[in-house]
DNA sequence: ATAGGGTTAG
């Protein structure tokens, strides 16, 4: 009789033929409800567990212990711990499996709280019962609480050292991990195939190849090398580590594989920056599941191939497969990228639409997308929707603010956040020392930046410095700079210098400027700023041999200047620009439009900044290079193509120069369109011939 | 033949 239920493996047949021998009036032994209530725990099945419940009740089994013990664990696993807990508190004989039940029904749905009040409670500790604690403290990251218990277990068997180096590896302690896993080998504990993932987990988190090497071998020598979970472990642990190769082998081996070992090969691909194999791979798969789609597309997005990654986020629409967060953050990051607002606030609308949970990364990244396309109002509406904030958002938001020009605000934000819990990171202050950059607040940057160590216990790192030195560039305050430079405790980085070289140029201090510039092309001939400032500087003066001389250094070095490239979206399609493009198939209206521009401008006075120009040409050829600009080509686009009020946005890889700045001005007023200009560093909403930035830039 | 530990994306 037992033998027939077991024989039916599959849940629905055993079932089946349970009600055909309760028809046949059979009586059931004391062995066949756990058989069929198994079968329900399997498939999650309250409804039908309730219903042999019934049965068990009616036959009189619910006396037996093992049967009690089997009902707790059915409602556990269903998450009902109302009807595990009745059971457990009517049953009249009691063991310490039913204790142990119990305590995993409370463990698993992270009911902390409760599986330490019945721990408590137990007549006599098992060691399974502690495990099971360890599992719970570390679900709540008490990581210390779980070590202090594994030491107190008198009896540790082989699942208290897996439990605990497992809290240690999920809690981001890998080293500790690592030394329990080294400890347990040491003390002659077993290894199963199960903790030599957990310690796989921690190599590869650790990036040590050589200890994971040496665990793989581990698992060879004890014979346990062939279960799937294990050999995906360590297809991650290579790919992780860049040992392609080695994940490629293992993938190829003959073992039969799951789907999460073709999801780790695809994402190991994507990690070694192998874009092409990731997608031959994606491509050959008959079965995908959300993983397999969402690795892709953020493997996609984080190569900068954001079209591709929109395009396959479409596909998978259009297959009616949902996106989970990890796709939905990754796509919305690339368009962030593109500056594709249209799409952006569809997948936002789309996130409604479906009631998706906004979770904190989620909607950190639709409030980067929303300040980096210049729409505050949205980032503002996202930041207050959210119920749980993380400082990542808060540092999106602060940053996105001063980027718009919205300095106070954006440091009121700062205020806010410290009334909350969250504290200030160094990102935060990046953003905080950031705005006062923007408006040139030398006093409030200088109180923030001692305010780090003072009261925050943050030390700045090199990129803070940077921005000091801006700060301080900016405002003129060269030897101040120069000083705070010497003063670093670390070397500081290229932007570093850069910034204070920039600033030389600005307030035409040639002297310190040239000194600068050669002493910087002498520690980075391959950089292409440096040449270019340097360039500048003497071709304000009119040097245009030292300019010509420079150039032929770049050449020499093959050093090129990236080109300025500007973008704009319309109608869904984002167009790009090179500085004097003709490749654009509008490109006759473009110019058309150009020379209406260049016709109102002049009525409203204006002149070009021909010194912008570092080209020993004539007066005139500068005017038409300063026209050529990329950005007045996307802004010529968005007048013809962008019907009003919509603002023109535009995006530009290099910073705007200060005759675009000026043309633009007056284009937002003789056009009366608003242009949202965003460039490397910040954005420039126009209007009304100004704008946001105050000319602080 | 009832209870405890593990893998992939962001």
């Amino acid at each position: 009789m037992r033998s027939h239920l077991e024989l039916h493996n599959s849940p629905h047949q055993t079932l089946k033929f349970y009600k055909l021998f309760v028809f046949q009036n059979t009586s059931p032994d004391h062995y066949t409800y756990p058989i069929l209530l198994r079968s329900c725990t399997a498939r999650v099945s309250e409804p039908e567990g309730k219903q042999i419940h019934d049965h068990v009740v009616k036959f009189g089994f619910d006396s037996d212990v093992y049967v009690r013990n089997t009902l707790i664990n059915l409602y556990a696993v269903c998450g009902n711990m109302v009807s595990a807990r009745q059971v457990f508190e009517e049953s009249l004989v009691l063991d310490l499996v039913s204790w142990n039940t119990l305590l995993a029904g409370y463990v698993n749905l992270g009911d902390v709280m409760e599986a330490e009040r019945v721990y408590d409670l137990m007549p006599e500790r098992s060691t399974i019962a502690s495990n099971s604690m360890i599992v719970s403290f570390g679900r709540k990251g008490s990581v210390v609480k779980a070590r202090r218990l594994f030491d107190q277990i008198q009896g540790k068997d082989m699942v208290s050292w897996s439990a605990m180096i497992s809290c240690y590896e999920q809690n981001g302690m890998c080293e500790e991990a690592l030394v329990l896993f080294v400890d347990m080998n040491a003390n002659g504990v077993m290894v199963d195939e199960v903790v030599v993932v957990s310690a796989i987990s921690a190599c590869t988190s650790l990036s040590v190849v050589w200890m994971g090497r040496s665990v793989h071998g581990l698992t060879e020598k004890v014979g346990i090398q062939d279960y799937v979970s294990l050999q995906n472990a360590l297809i991650h642990l290579y790919s992780s580590c860049g040992e392609i190769l080695d994940a490629q082998k293992l993938f190829n081996g003959g073992i039969v594989l799951d789907l999460v070992s073709w999801n780790s090969m695809i994402s190991g691909y994507l990690m070694c920056g192998l874009v092409e194999d990731a997608k031959t791979l994606f491509d050959s798969m008959v079965e995908k599941d959300v993983v397999t789609w969402s690795a892709m597309i953020s493997g996609y997005a984080q190569h900068g191939c954001f079209a591709e990654a929109v395009a396959l986020f479409q596909e998978m629409q259009l297959l009616g497969i949902k996106p989970d967060e990890s796709a939905l953050v990754s796509v919305i990051s690339a368009c962030t990228n593109m500056a594709a607002l249209d799409l952006g606030k569809w997948i936002h609308a789309y996130i409604s639409k479906n009631k998706l949970r906004v979770n904190v990364i989620l909607g950190t990244t639709l409030i980067d997308m929303y300040v980096k396309c210049g729409c505050v109002e949205n980032a503002l509406e996202v930041f207050h929707a959210m119920e749980e904030k993380g400082v990542s958002t808060w540092n999106a938001l602060i940053r996105g603010l001063a980027m718009n020009g919205l300095v106070e605000k954006s440091l009121n934000m700062f205020a806010d956040m410290k009334k909350t819990k969250t504290l200030p990171n160094e990102i935060t202050f990046m953003g905080v020392l950031g705005a006062c950059r923007h408006m040139g607040l030398v006093d409030e940057g200088r109180r923030y930046f001692s305010s780090m160590t003072q009261e925050h216990k943050i030390e700045p790192n090199v990129k803070h410095y940077g921005c000091m030195v801006d700060l301080l560039g900016r405002a003129g305050l060269l030897r101040e700079a120069e000083e705070l430079i010497e003063s670093m405790p670390m070397a500081p980085d290229v932007a570093t210098w850069g910034a204070l070289l920039g600033a030389c140029r600005k307030h035409h201090n040639n002297e310190m400027g040239e000194r600068l510039g050669r002493k910087l092309i002498q520690l980075q001939p391959d950089h292409d700023g440096f040449h270019v400032l340097l360039s500048n500087i003497y071709a304000s003066r009119g040097n245009w041999g030292d300019v010509f001389e420079i150039r032929r250094v770049m050449a020499q070095h093959g050093v090129v200047k990236i080109p300025g490239c500007s973008m704009i979206e319309a109608n869904g399609i984002v167009h790009e620009f090179l500085a004097g493009d003709k490749t654009h198939p509008q490109i006759n209206d473009i110019e058309h439009m150009l020379d209406e521009v260049a016709a109102k401008l002049k009525i409203e006075g204006y002149a070009p900044i021909t010194s912008e120009v570092s080209l020993d040409i004539d007066e005139e050829e500068k005017e038409t290079a300063l026209f050529n600009h990329s950005e007045k080509l996307a802004v010529a686009f968005g007048l013809i193509t962008i019907p009003p009020p919509a603002p023109i946005r535009i995006i530009k890889n290099l910073r705007i120069c200060n005759d675009c700045h000026t043309v633009v001005k007056l284009i937002s007023k003789a056009f009366d369109r608003e242009i949202v200009v965003r460039d490397r560093h910040r954005f420039h909403h126009f209007k009304h011939g100004s704008c946001s930035c105050m000319e602080f830039w």
